[in-house]
DNA sequence: ACTATAGTTCGATAGTTATCAAAATGACGC
DNA sequence: GCGTCATTTTGATAACTATCGAACTATAGT
């Protein structure tokens, strides 16, 4: 495992280690009912998550970057709002990282 | 999935989002060759992970602290030196959030 | 008891992060 | 172009984190 690699894991890891960016993740995640083919596509709409959360837009706002940044999803605006997908390479990547066997 | 549910797994991904304490569990996890049949007992040697990585002994055991604090493993003192085993069940609490299906 | 080795605790510091309110941007419909 | 909704940027602040050196504790061998 070279030294960038870790780097890039432990990133990920790190958006994932604040439980309401976290729950923000999980939310797109366990979504479903995806649009998109691969069901990889769930519509993130912040001011939905906004209601169901304890923070402001703002926060929302930079949790989501923080999201993209790290590589577990990506974002595209649909008109005033954003979709998001979810990098499911990522996902794969770090569930494979928390392997035993391998 | 509950709020303080969260919290504990955002726990864990915080003890795995420092590149150098990812490292630090990373070589836990694949130095393998347990001494105990389950195969989740690691010996772990700070001395000579200080000397692979590039951090003082304080911040070893600092690092070593917040992977026994996220529950992440155990530690053991055997002499002079620590063992620590890897809490294979927080590994597939981890695994089972990352899974899309679910 | 003395020494060497392994690890921990303390205190300090520089850097990072989560959060907000306020202002700014972008998109849409009229 | 104006108002409105959705999101972003900016600037500020309080809290947290990684790291270190120095001092400390624990264990084992002599």
């Amino acid at each position: 495992m070279t030294e960038s690699n870790v780097k890039q894991l432990s990133r990920a890891f790190r958006a994932l280690s604040n439980p309401n960016r976290l729950q923000l993740f999980l939310n797109l995640v366990r979504q479903g009912g995806g649009d998109v083919s691969d069901g990889s596509r769930h519509t993130c709409f912040l001011t939905n998550i906004l209601s169901n959360m304890n923070i402001g837009a703002p926060t929302v706002s930079h949790h989501v970057k923080e999201l993209v940044d790290a590589g577990l999803i990506q974002t595209e605006r649909d008109g005033k709002q954003l979709t998001c997908s979810i990098n499911t390479s990522m996902l794969q990547k770090l569930k494979e990282t928390l392997d035993l066997r391998k």
